[in-house]
DNA sequence: AGCACGCCGACT
DNA sequence: GTCGGCGTGCTC
């Protein structure tokens, strides 16, 4: 053994809190480590990658039984700058900082084995690459900027001459408004500094290939790697080692991408900044958004923030001036705001009455009104899209003679009822939280009685009415099960561009990130289903998801009329959510919006925390979150600063067989909530005597900033 | 998180 | 007598 051994000291994917040290032998591996450095080392009894986070020549475990790093990845070291963003995240969401930083490495870098014959692998993706280029010229790369658009780059360019230095803005303006175009030639600027990189975040459903033609095109010279879920594992390899060799200039993702190396990261844009999508729900769950605020500021770097109905967060700090504030409101194109219609479904003048000619009342699921706007707009040549957040056939079927109702075996939710595809696979009933189907049953299961019926609609037989009512359209259905059959949801999408559809029916999928250029009407039909939530933040979410749907049916840059009609089937268009969609008043609706959370001491004006606790049994989840409460109490913490609310089972209490309940801790200092959040999770973690007894076998889960509680 | 070790109940 | 349940401790 030498005098001076060199001792590194890694993390793995794993939920411990510390690092372990290994030794690390300079000639076999052929450098000397750097902090940063990925690597295999063995760990139990197999073998795991880590992260080297320190170098020093001792260890305070005994040196002798020290294992040696077995490979290092041909990779360039994690920077200073990521490095601190890792452990920010790991600190503020209460998660091993080996589990904030593992995951982020794609799949093929994550086989040791690989590491030699990677080169290779590199080298054929640089030549399938070039193929994509010269599909991408021919694009249109300059988009004629409106006056309106021209004061926002302006305004963006202006302080620019504040190099180095950390500027947060909102750029806010109605969808239509040309918020990207004004973004991509912002970026443009900045990528005339060669090595420069720029990060553009989008949400998870946004990332369409039309996006990434569109961003291509605008850059044709510039390298791009993308990177979300929907790219395969290999080109997802080869994207992160471009990003993170400096060669991709361009990194254009999902939440992911926001903990990626980017060694000359220069401005970051999060598109749809309020998109619930940029939260993760399992592993970490950071937000995106959060995150690539906190590293524009620590790396002294720009971040615009665009949305057509921004997060209450971000809308509150732009109007207080903590950050910067741009407003695009002139619709590009001359494209006007449709009109929005509500519907009263309460009022008998909207619905069919048995007399009507088309529809019985029976038979149809829409309202008398909606309907006959769908007939004009068929008339008029022009496409109807219609949203309903269900898919399936029904939600739930029932018995009519006994009280039976499909049940999920191993969820305490019901199960969706799907009705037989063209493929000629069975009817099924499908639990959307498990997974599981099984075929729908002939008989009651308790009863025997043959005459089962369906409760309520979703995506299918909305469809089946739909052909019902109007038997000349051309219908189609566009949710994740028709997507998963068909080629997927881009080739659905091209059937809506090439006109080949009349009336598309679907979940809230059609209306991201596409842009139509004929649809004459946009209608939803279950907006009151989210309403009224347990969640607070279920309006916000409804409001932008409407004023985005608005803007679908808003797009007509090729005709020279007005945009098109949103109908909205409600029982309550008295709802501020609807006035004022009623009147595109989206600052409106935020400052009302704000004024409630203010009174209710909600978020943002208190910090939350949620304690997930998961078990056999309902009352031992509970019991644990109970003792935990208990605990608090008894150390001091709950005080009038923090304040923990009796723990409650989920909303879906039983998933997969395992209860589920939740305690949620609020704060109106962000600081107390941090500080006692660690010490929890310290305790939690504690196997010394005293701690809550494991007995019960509970896994539980601190969650930072829950957007749904 | 896995996984092995080890200590108590119903049975191939 | 064992198989296997799960509480406990450990992983450099």
């Amino acid at each position: 053994m030498t005098p001076h051994p060199i001792v590194v000291q890694i993390v793995i994917d794993k939920p411990l809190a510390q690092g372990f040290d290994y030794l690390w032998d300079a000639e076999k591996l052929g450098k000397l480590p750097e902090i940063g450095n990925v690597v295999e080392v063995p760990f139990s009894r197999g073998k795991e990658i880590g992260l080297v986070i320190k170098v020093s020549n001792h260890s305070d475990y005994e040196i002798e039984k020290l294992k040696s790093v077995e490979r290092l990845a041909p990779l360039p070291a994690f920077d200073p700058a990521l490095l601190r963003l890792m452990n920010f995240a790991s600190q503020y969401y209460i998660h091993a900082l080996g589990e904030t930083i593992l995951p982020v490495i794609p799949q093929m870098w994550k086989k040791a084995d690989n590491w030699e014959k990677i080169p290779e692998k590199l080298e054929s993706a640089q030549k399938s690459k070039k193929k994509l280029d010269v599909l991408a010229e021919g694009l249109i790369t300059q988009e004629q900027l409106n006056p309106s658009q021209k004061n926002a780059l302006q305004e963006l360019l202006a302080s620019h001459e504040k190099e180095n230095q950390f500027r947060a803005i909102l750029l806010q303006g109605q969808t239509g408004s040309g918020k990207t175009a004004v973004f991509l030639n912002w970026l443009a600027s900045i990528l005339h500094d060669e090595s420069a990189q720029v990060l553009l975040l989008v949400p998870e459903i946004n990332l369409t290939p039309q996006l990434e033609r569109r961003v291509k095109a605008y850059f044709p010279d510039k390298k791009m790697a993308v990177l979300h879920s929907g790219v395969s594992e290999k080109k997802r390899g080869v994207a992160w080692y471009e990003a993170m060799t400096g060669k991709a200039k361009i990194i254009l993702g999902t939440r992911l991408a926001a903990l990626t190396l980017m060694p000359n990261l220069r401005a970051i844009v999060v598109d749809e900044e309020h998109d619930p999508s940029y939260k993760q729900q399992d592993g970490t769950r950071y937000s995106a958004r959060d995150l690539a605020i906190w590293r524009a500021h620590d790396q002294k770097i720009p971040i615009l923030l665009s949305s057509a109905t921004p997060s209450l967060e971000t809308w509150l700090a732009a109007q207080s001036g903590r950050y910067e504030y741009i407003r695009l409101d002139q619709r590009a194109q001359g494209a006007s705001l449709p009109s929005v219609h509500l519907i009263n479904t309460r009022d008998p003048q909207n619905q069919f009455s048995p007399g009507d000619v088309g529809a019985t009342k029976e038979k149809s699921l829409i309202s008398k009104t909606l309907a006959n706007a769908i007939t004009k707009t068929l008339a008029e040549k022009k496409q109807s899209l219609i949203l309903i957040n269900r898919r399936g056939y029904a939600p739930v079927l029932s018995c009519s003679a006994c009280n039976w109702l499909s049940k999920c075996a191993q969820c305490s939710t019901y199960t969706v009822m799907h009705k037989a595809g063209a493929l000629g696979k069975r009817s099924v009933l499908s639990c959307h939280h498990c997974g599981l189907a099984k075929p729908v049953p002939q008989f009651c299961p308790d009863c025997g009685n043959a005459d089962l019926k369906t409760l309520g609609h979703g995506t299918q037989k909305l469809e089946d009415a739909i052909e019902d009512m109007w038997p000349q359209a051309r219908v189609l259905r566009v949710d994740t099960d028709s997507s998963r059959k068909s080629k997927g949801a881009e080739a659905l999408f091209q059937e809506i561009h090439n006109g080949n559809v009349d009336i598309v029916v679907g979940t809230q999928m059609i209306a991201k990130g596409h842009d139509y250029q004929n649809i004459g009407l946009v209608a939803v039909l279950d907006a009151d289903s989210r309403l009224y939530s347990a969640d607070f933040r279920a309006a916000e979410r409804l409001f932008a998801q409407l004023v985005q749907v608005a803007g679908r049916a808003g797009r007509s840059g090729s005709s020279s009329d007005a945009g098109g009609d949103i109908y909205i089937e409600t029982q309550y268009p008295e709802s501020p959510v609807f006035q004022y969609l009623l009147r595109h008043d989206i600052d409106g609706f935020l400052a009302f919006t704000a004024s409630e959370r203010e009174e209710a001491k909600l978020p943002p004006y208190s910090y939350q925390a949620l304690i997930h606790a998961e078990g056999k049994s309902l009352d031992k989840a509970i019991q644990f979150l109970n003792e935990l409460k208990a605990r608090m109490r008894s150390k001091g913490m709950l005080t009038k600063e923090l304040k923990a609310y009796d723990p409650v089972p989920k909303p879906v209490m039983r998933v997969a067989g395992s209860e589920r309940a939740q305690l949620l801790i609020e704060s109106a200092n962000r600081k107390t909530l941090q500080e006692a959040l660690e010490m929890i999770d310290q305790d939690l973690r504690q196997d010394s005597t005293g701690r809550i007894s494991k007995t019960s076998r509970i896994r539980w889960l601190v969650e930072r900033d829950p957007i749904s509680i």
